[in-house]
DNA sequence: TCTGGGGTCCTAGGACCC
DNA sequence: TCTGGGGTCCTAGGACCC
């Protein structure tokens, strides 16, 4: 059976999704036929362009530059804040409208899926038919617009994809990597970025054709196993399946924050630690899971970043067990200084499923289960504000970084631990 | 005026064991 | 006194993606 693959990709979708819902409170002007985008807050120091429009784009706008940057290249560039929870949502409704369309799909990240089309032809047609049925339906039942590339396998499907924005459907079949595949410049490839590129350009390679038909010894030589996948990608070659979303486990969990302003000392960052410690055992645990291995990075004020990490005794999704292997890790990181962003991660995660239980014969552990289990009904049902850390009164100004947590207009209590 | 946040995978060096 | 090599685990850091 022949193997087909569909990829969809939503236009701008950061832009896309704040556009429809401006439009749909009434607004007369539609950002996407506008120089306009995304972007932090620059005040929180945040103040990079999460996603533009394509007229922005035609001014050399990017994703991920300074906001001040971009306007220097687009003084007319109209920016607007980011609201997840509106994102979180439509994406969602995305993956409802494509999960309707085939349930066989991979959904590969907030706004980008694939598609397992095999030996559907005879029930839905020819496949550029049913990417083009799939792209008419997204834009009609939520107002926003895809591009949809049908091939092969899943890398030329993505990139078939990129061919031709927005709002349309292309292919790139194996017999047509010479004519639409091989001129492009080779960092148009996918996992090709800045430091591969200027490898490859060092070897003569500068677009996908080349890397196509050079030597895929010389390629892994100087770029070890990662040089043989883009090698492959080059030439069509793309075992990776369709696996359904459910079916793919989450390897680590992690959370980070770039602060409002510099912190100085332990004192005024140990609070924030626990913070993001408290907010990501709570997703951690509301995933089912334990991890083995706990991370810490610190960045300072030149953008210097340090990392540790540690390995535990034995699995753990215990708060306070997580914020003292943290606050260990801190200590072994922190030389002094200003410190300008602050991120953590859980990995190597297992099933906390019977794992709790078995601890329940040490009593102090036992109570800390307990009280972990009470805090996180508590956000359940009433929002992640409902409870705090009593150091985040110290701290107010970051009672901001627990945005993954359930929201509730409920007051707040303040926990004492 | 600078430069987010959440992920995955790979590599390389050191420790340790047999 | 001087000397092996293979395997695994742990950790730090880098590259890439959206």
């Amino acid at each position: 059976m022949k193997r087909i693959i569909i990829h969809a990709d939503v236009n701008s979708a950061f832009l896309s999704w704040s556009a429809v819902r401006l439009l749909r409170e009434g607004a007369c002007q539609d950002l996407r036929l506008i120089p306009s985008a995304v972007g932090g807050d620059e005040k929180l120091r945040k103040g990079i362009i999460l996603a533009k429009s394509i007229p922005a784009k035609k001014y050399g706008v990017t994703t991920g530059e300074p906001i001040w940057q971009a306007k220097k290249k687009c003084p007319d560039l109209v920016i607007i804040p980011g609201d997840y929870a509106l994102y979180s949502r439509m994406s969602n409704s995305f993956m409802s409208v494509v999960k309707d369309f085939s349930p066989l799909c991979q959904q590969f990240s907030v706004d980008e899926c694939f598609i397992d089309y095999s030996g559907m032809e005879k029930v839905l047609g020819p496949p550029e038919q049913a990417a083009d049925e799939l792209r008419k339906r997204v834009k009609e039942r939520l107002g926003f617009t895809v591009s949809v590339g049908v091939s092969t396998c899943k890398v030329l499907a993505k990139m078939a994809g990129e061919l031709k924005k927005p709002d349309a459907v292309s292919t790139l079949y194996p017999s047509e990597l010479e004519e639409k595949l091989w001129p492009l410049p080779v960092r148009e490839l996918f996992l090709v970025g800045r430091a591969t590129e200027k490898k490859l350009v060092s070897l003569g390679i500068s677009n996908i054709g080349a890397l196509a038909h050079s030597d895929p010894q010389m390629i892994k030589k100087y770029l070890g196993l990662y040089g043989t996948t883009i090698w492959e990608y080059s030439n069509g070659i793309d075992p990776d399946p369709v696996i359904p979303s459910d079916k793919t486990p989450v390897k680590s969990y992690s959370q980070s924050a770039t602060l409002p302003v510099d912190l100085l000392s332990p004192d005024e960052i140990i609070p924030v630690l626990s913070k993001l410690c408290s907010s990501l055992a709570y997703r951690m645990r509301s995933g089912g899971a334990c991890c083995s291995v706990v991370s810490l990075y610190l960045k300072d004020s030149s953008f210097n970043a340090v990392a540790h990490q540690h390995r535990l005794s034995r699995p753990s999704d215990i708060t306070c067990e997580l914020l003292k292997e943290l606050t260990a890790l801190f200590y072994k990181t922190y030389q002094g200084g200003s410190v300008r962003a602050i991120g953590i991660s859980f990995s190597d995660l297992c099933s906390a499923e019977g794992f709790s239980l078995s601890l329940f014969d040490d009593r102090s552990l036992a109570k800390k289960i307990i009280i972990d289990g009470t805090c996180d009904k508590i956000k359940n049902r009433y929002g992640g504000k409902a409870l705090s850390p009593a150091s985040e009164l110290l701290s107010p100004q970051f009672a901001h970084l627990t945005r993954y947590e359930p929201t509730s207009d409920r007051p707040r209590t303040f926990c004492p631990f």
